[in-house]
DNA sequence: CATAGGTTGATAGTAATACTATTATATTTG
DNA sequence: CAAATATAATAGTATTACTATCAACCTATG
């Protein structure tokens, strides 16, 4: 995808790290290698320890970048979320008609992930597969509400807070349009688990397939005039 | 609820565990207060060791019953799902209208939990809650598949299969019919996390939101004539 | 160019977890 | 009563998830 600027950054809450792993060649290190390390034996197999062999450096220059795992994992689900709005914000912003408008957004959050050259210490489809695989771990804990009120989650939120909004504009009178934002984020990583790994539970099989079951749900829902 | 013949018990794999917590009064104890204490504590901070203390018992004990703290999740969200499917099919089985029968299934699996006598050592609300914090993390696990091929996921499976029969049997033409049966499960599971964590991204906040939500969401998409 | 500050690496150590193994004791049943 | 079974107590191990300390290195500036 071609950006103005040139360069674009994810801005992540600082308190999910200890110092910027974006500031340093190691931090970069630390993120790279962490998404091929978590998509490959899983976040309840990943430690530190195993991080620091495979990128040459050591555990304790590791805790100097994250607390722990668990922060980790909340700054790449951050920096997925991040990187989806602003494909959101970008493909949809010229849009006018508010159908049209949704439409697309379902498409953004929906279709298979593709690489972005534009971040390359970071691997996209990856991290999509670990957002899928871990990120209900990252807010099904004890600590939920406190993390939360530090702002842990806010891009999340206000991904969902978009979607709010799009749908209120194509329907105004709808009475649920925060559970359905909701359901077609959660909803959709939900899908694509299913097809690996309960197939049986999903109609979703083929590409295209989980954007057209959102997109014919949404807009039954909505009786909004359909499009295509 | 009124049982007929008295007695009704839920069939768990007996592959989840190594002997039958329902066979002695010791594993009941296991059952009952393992409920309360990963509803209190929550999954991660749960322990065997930790449980052996609350019960007057000891660690090793524990483990003749189940091979570690996965297992025993297995169990538990295993027996809840079977709960619930028994309920569902009492609930739906006499309701000849199609749209009916899927409306009160809908209903069942959506409204908030409530206290069944007939099984006095499981509290079936606090065995909700853990369903709803802590299911995702029995599959969001690398040994998914060799645990879906040996049937620890069977049960919720059926239930699954079940709300794929009832709306196809609504709609013989719609092409999501699984998909649509996940997300009703999945997502009121989801809806009620919010409603407690994250509350400004659900409409769900009083009793008989989330039934109506998805009666709503189901009903548009299929088109069907509706009631009420 | 010396030195102070900051980054990283190496090593060691701790408490807790997730078990396994062994033996002892209590209870049930044949 | 003897044998089998269930449970309890204790000990021990490898790994995890850290914390602490110190040395080495690199660099920026006075």
């Amino acid at each position: 995808m071609e950006r103005l600027f040139g360069s674009v950054t994810i801005k992540i809450n600082d308190k999910i790290f200890v110092k910027d792993p974006a500031s340093s060649d190691l931090g970069k290190r630390i993120i790279e290698q962490s998404i091929l390390m978590i998509n490959d034996i899983g976040f309840e197999g990943f430690t530190f320890k195993k991080l620091g062999l495979q990128i040459g450096s050591n555990e304790s220059s590791i805790y100097r970048y994250f607390e722990n795992k668990h922060k980790l994992l909340l700054y790449l689900t951050s920096w997925y979320w991040g990187w989806l709005e602003y494909q959101l914000v970008f493909a949809t912003n010229s849009i006018g008609d508010t159908s049209e408008k949704l439409k697309k957004a379902i498409e953004i959050v929906t279709r298979p992930t593709v690489q972005d050259s534009a971040f390359s210490h970071i691997n996209e489809v990856l991290l999509s597969n670990i957002v899928i695989n871990e990120y209900s771990k990252s807010y099904l804990t004890k600590e939920i509400d406190t993390e939360n009120k530090e702002g842990y989650f806010v891009i999340y939120k206000r991904m969902i807070e978009r979607f709010n909004e799009m749908i209120h504009s194509v329907d105004s009178e709808y009475k649920y349009p925060s559970s359905l934002a909701s359901t077609i984020l959660e909803g959709s990583l939900h899908q694509y688990f299913l097809k690996d790994h309960f197939p049986s539970l999903t109609d979703c099989h083929e590409k295209g397939d989980t954007t057209k079951y959102f997109t014919d749900l949404v807009f039954h829902t909505l009786m909004a005039k359909q499009n295509g």
